[in-house]
RNA sequence: GGAGAGGUUCCCGAGUGGCCAAAGGGAUCAGACUGUAAAUCUGACGGCACUGCCUUCGAUGGUUCGAAUCCGUCCCUCUCCA
């Protein structure tokens, strides 16, 4: 390889190398990437970055942007994405710290998923510099022959090496055969798509150098793997996933993405700050350091973070008019506008009307909230009997149960 | 193929004949408090015609006045042996 840069192929090769390394949690190997970096710089031919996403469910949520803005930061640079569905994959289920194994989902169900998943991701990612594809287009045409092949590439001593899989053995739960194949198609993948530069959450490095030993096995330039931290969850405490809850949703309706980062615990706010939103370097500081010296009041700044968050997906306008309802309905304790309505006659059961409006799981359910003194009308009475019926004189008056459900009874 | 151990409510997990709609923890919901859908504390947490009744403890068929608990068959998992 020719890497002797001139003086503006080298200026180029810095910034790209400086903006590229920002906030990414490790390069592996690093040298490597520069090299690669530095070839596609002198050489003008772009780097084929990867980055694929299992379709298990159909909600991307916020933890799977960060590799996806790190793609675009890539393209933007003049580099190539290349997004794959883990159509076959998703099929697995990723066993990456899972102490069981997951159902199997059935094909079509993945396939639509897939679609979905596409169109959130495209949000940010540059669908102009994108190659996005179906493992099944490869995956499809494979023989035993080829699946022979490939196991006889890999080691079992290696795929045990994986915690995941070494503790589920030594916990005495379920492994199942097919679980091993999940980084050797992941792996296996790499060599399809012809991957410079992986990307992946820092719990994928094992998955991600797969890709680096089938490459190499067929004489292929081995991708980076190029690992990005993992984005906490709501909770605080756990990474953010769809199987524990604790996920801000792309599709997530607007004023529920505002509440959920308004649920985040303070100390993750500067995290959510700097990998989902496009604050500079300098402003990410200055919040950082008003957080710290109590300049900057918390609440004040995890409301703009919450509406920066929601305008990137909506707009600055919903942004500004989900801050405005979240206070109205949170802090002055008032009604939002947008109230769903059920019509209701003189002598309905409030618990039956309740049920059927979906606004309580079950009947039991709304009683125990009566019981719990959750139910009121937004002007005043609590409700206290769960045989309540309602009279005329309710009509067109709002029922709040809890904090935030809403409802209008009319005629 | 043989021997042993298991499959419990949304999740983890206790329960080996009636006091079990089933301990404890997590998640969730509510109340108080708060700058917050944060933290903390308190409470609720299968359904309904709600001091009672109905459904649930892998599936199914039995034993018993009575079964998550005992027995038969089947399905699934783990461990050791081959």
């Amino acid at each position: 390889m020719d890497l002797d840069l001139n003086e503006s192929e080298q200026k180029e090769f810095n910034r790209q190398l400086e903006l590229l390394s920002f906030g990414v949690s490790e390069i592996t190997p690093k040298d490597e990437f520069a090299k690669i970096l530095a070839y596609s710089i002198k050489h003008n031919k772009p780097l084929r970055i990867k980055y694929g996403i299992d379709p298990t469910g159909a909600d991307v949520h916020l933890g799977h942007l960060v590799p996806c803005r790190k793609m675009r930061q890539f393209q933007d640079l003049g580099h190539i994405g290349v997004v794959i569905v883990g159509d076959y994959t998703a099929r697995i289920g990723d066993p990456t710290g899972r102490n069981e194994s997951r159902p199997a989902l059935p094909a079509e169900q993945v396939k639509k998923n897939g679609e979905k998943y596409l169109e959130q991701i495209f949000t940010v990612v540059d669908k102009n510099k994108t190659e996005s594809k179906f493992q099944s287009e490869w995956f499809n045409q494979v023989t035993l022959q080829d699946i022979i092949l490939w196991a006889g590439q890999t080691t079992v001593a290696k795929l045990l090496s994986h915690e995941t899989f070494k503790n589920r053995l030594s916990d005495g739960n379920v492994l199942s055969l097919h679980e091993l194949f999940y980084p050797v198609l992941q792996g296996i993948d790499s060599v399809y798509v012809k991957a410079d530069v992986e990307l992946g959450g820092n719990d994928q490095k094992f998955n991600v150098l797969m890709g680096r030993d089938y490459q190499k096995a067929r004489g292929m330039r081995p991708q980076v793997a190029m690992l990005l931290p993992i984005l906490l969850g709501t909770c605080g405490t756990r990474k953010m996933s769809k199987s524990f809850g604790n996920y801000i949703g792309i599709f997530d309706d607007p004023f529920d993405k505002f509440g959920k980062v308004m649920s985040i615990p303070d100390n993750l706010m500067a995290d959510y700050y700097k990998y989902l939103t496009n604050i500079s370097t300098a402003d990410h500081h200055k919040i950082v350091a008003g957080l710290a010296s109590n300049a900057l009041h918390p609440n004040e700044t995890k409301k703009n973070l919450a509406q920066e968050i929601v305008s990137l997906f909506h707009g600055g306008e919903i942004g500004r008019d989900m801050r405005r309802k979240f206070e109205e309905v949170f802090s002055r304790g008032q009604a939002p506008e947008d109230i769903s309505e059920i019509k209701v006659k003189e002598g309905d059961d409030l618990l039956s009307v309740l049920a059927t409006a979906k606004i309580v799981a079950t009947k039991s359910d709304g009683r125990r909230l009566v019981q719990q003194n959750a139910v009121s009308f937004m002007d005043g009475e609590k409700i206290v009997s769960v045989e309540f019926k309602i009279a005329n004189i309710h009509l067109d008056r709002v029922i709040k149960i809890g904090k935030r459900r809403f409802i209008k009874l009319v005629k």
